[in-house]
DNA sequence: TTGACATTTGACCTATTGGTAGGTAAGATA
DNA sequence: TATCTTACCTACCAATAGGTCAAATGTCAA
């Protein structure tokens, strides 16, 4: 991503830590380590550590916000875009992460209130864009449909970090759009 | 469950912190304060934290297995008793808790690889189990399917768990169900 | 060149972490 | 009776957790 901003690779190493393993499987001193930086400075930038997971969902939703305009944007056919937003998380599989939301649901109960919220607005950005597409391909009931989806593919990742296999995640995925 | 044995009340506590907080999200001075013991006792038991989450997948799967049987005995209609799983699934999430198995695989990266192989047979117990009832209906590819479903029911838990609502899950599971 | 502000640091703090040392009372076993 | 074992305890440990603070350094406009 960025090489200059600090705030951005604050949070891209935080974010990586957190779908590696968890809120609390972390530290300051981890991310310290990682990028080069005393704690103490990234306190600056993320007074508690609350802040930074704060930060880390706001700016993810960014990120899901531009990446659903980039699948837009890449072609017309809902069932192609389906795929494509399967293979989007399947980068994160590979790497051994976790979605964000499934990280930081996993934890919930170590996580602010405000947090707890912007997950929420985080998955409901997933599932208003996937219920977009299911309704140009005219599936009834496109918002409960694209929860399902959203819960599956969730738990593909699950599993597939269980197995440490991306292939679990793919075929699960395949079989999830056979469906549709 | 048992009010008398030790190990059993030790685990019992452990498990439920496990699935409201992960499992760096809680420390032996949490279940000492829970159980009334202290916090050397609990390493008499298991010396260390990792001890305790083996035991916790090994008496886990022993549970599943139980439950299955169980189902099994309730009843001999494959689709009644898919709709037994995902009750069986809704009472932890009542209580805003995860499948140990959601749990453990979202903090995969603090733990050693016998507990991950272990996670991993938790997730094959229940593969299986699907997959013979799936089998009955005469579905296709019914291990496919099976890790499917699996997938669903975790990722409708994580969504509950982050929506804090039982609603979410049922729904979820419902128009899984529907699938087959 | 100076002042103002942003950034970064070393030194430090308190609480908690997982874990150990050593001991003790109550049974079981020899 | 002597010894061993189980099931706990008090007291303690080094390491790490998240976090603070005053001082130093960098940046840039007036």
């Amino acid at each position: 991503m960025s090489q200059t901003n600090i705030t951005d690779r604050l949070l891209d190493e935080a974010q990586r830590l957190v779908q590696l393993g968890g809120f609390n499987g972390f530290s300051y001193a981890d991310i310290s380590k990682a990028i080069g930086i005393t704690k103490p400075s990234i306190h600056y930038y993320f007074p508690t550590k609350q802040d930074l997971a704060l930060e880390l969902l706001r700016r993810y939703r960014r990120q899901l916000q531009n990446g659903f305009e980039w699948l837009n944007s890449s072609t017309q056919d809902p069932k192609a875009r389906l795929t494509l937003y399967i293979q989007f998380f399947a980068g994160l599989v590979k790497d051994g992460r976790l979605c964000l939301c499934a990280a930081l649901a996993a934890d919930a109960g170590s996580l602010s209130a405000q947090i707890q919220l912007e997950l929420q607005g985080a998955l409901e950005d997933k599932k208003t864009w996937l219920a977009q597409n299911l309704t140009v391909l005219k599936i009834s009931e496109p918002n409960r449909q694209a929860a399902l989806f959203v819960a599956t593919v969730e738990g593909a990742m699950l599993l597939a970090r269980a197995y440490n296999d991306l292939a679990t995640y793919n075929t699960i995925c395949q079989d999830l759009l056979e469906h549709f």
